[in-house]
DNA sequence: GTCTATAGTGGGATAGAC
DNA sequence: GTCTATCCCACTATAGAC
């Protein structure tokens, strides 16, 4: 339990996380995770005995974590759900400009490239979408929206921002999120 | 323009294509696509100098042009869009588990795995979800909505079905398509 | 048009010193 | 805990025979 074991580790979690995010699984290699984290080499298989299957179960239980603390704490700032999600997905499209058009979908290729070969991720990225989707659930739920139309509505949100940021993507611009975020007051009025 | 020639080159395309819905960019290597093919293996490089970049652009753009045709089919048999989307969306659910659950985002992982590092295949996919999002919209023009209105609701569209897609395919079931299908009456609903 | 052989690179993973 | 060296494998791509 020592401070420089757990930051190594820690390292090259996050490290794996974020290419992961811009560049996929398969792309991704130990070499890059190593030499990027400033991790030491030879530390990754003593962290992470099962290789790289572990380490990015690991990468996407992080993300899951993080990211629903992000979107927990955007929502929170404003207390009408349409606003604050409408502000939450133009957060994501400056994110998505921010990071040269390639984040914000952090898990979704990883789930692509591994749902068929690896349980361990997918299930991994499964839990991460579920959890994603309580969290919006959540904010509606405590708007006044029932526990069964907030799931529905939330699986929807999850979705529409999954599909408009590879969309975004191919476009090389933020437009297909921000036209998004102008149908989130149509989407949740009843 | 001999009818062998151009049968191996169609069928490489074919494969690929195939390869590249189930198993993204990456995963699918120049030897399996000649060997699943059947097509003379020494025949690739003929076909596509340029190599595997070019193939997958070829086989991008083969799979925008069926799935365009396949959505205007399905949207064409009947006449209410709200039913026809519906269906179509149903429709996907069905070839989704048909394909055990790794089919239904043909060039998802295309796009993610290489925007960043090809700008002939991510402008490929770019143009076939332009495509497809022209599709929809055609329909509900037919049907009474502005331009602009179809090509807003098009885009909405095609981005939840693309994320229902993916969520789906991490929780290997086709429930969130499913579920989905269920929210195009209030989606389309003015 | 097609084939084989191979170059050249980089991947994941392991062994064993320190 | 960390490092280096190394093994084996798969990949893309090319060369040159047929």
């Amino acid at each position: 339990m020592s401070r420089s074991a757990s930051s190594s580790r820690d390292k090259l979690i996050e490290t794996t996380a974020r290419l992961l995010e811009i560049q996929g699984y398969h792309a991704t290699g130990l070499n890059q995770i190593t030499k990027e984290s400033g991790a030491p080499k030879g530390s990754l298989y003593y962290y992470f005995p099962e290789g790289k299957e572990q380490l990015a179960c690991e990468a996407v239980k992080k993300t899951a974590d993080i990211v629903a603390g992000r979107i927990r704490s955007e929502l929170s700032r404003h207390e009408d759900p349409i606003v604050a999600i409408q502000t939450f997905i133009l957060e994501m499209a400056r994110y998505f400009q921010e990071t040269d058009c390639s984040g914000g979908v952090p898990i979704a290729a990883v789930t692509l490239e591994t749902s068929s070969t690896s349980d361990k991720i997918r299930e991994a990225c499964s839990q991460a979408y579920q959890l994603w989707q309580d969290v919006f659930a959540q904010k509606l739920h405590d708007s006044g929206f029932t526990e069964v139309r907030a799931q529905q509505l939330s699986l929807l949100i999850v979705s529409m921002i999954e599909g408009a940021v590879i969309i975004s993507r191919s476009r090389q611009s933020s437009e297909p999120l921000k036209q998004l975020a102008g149908e989130i007051p149509n989407l949740l009025k009843k």
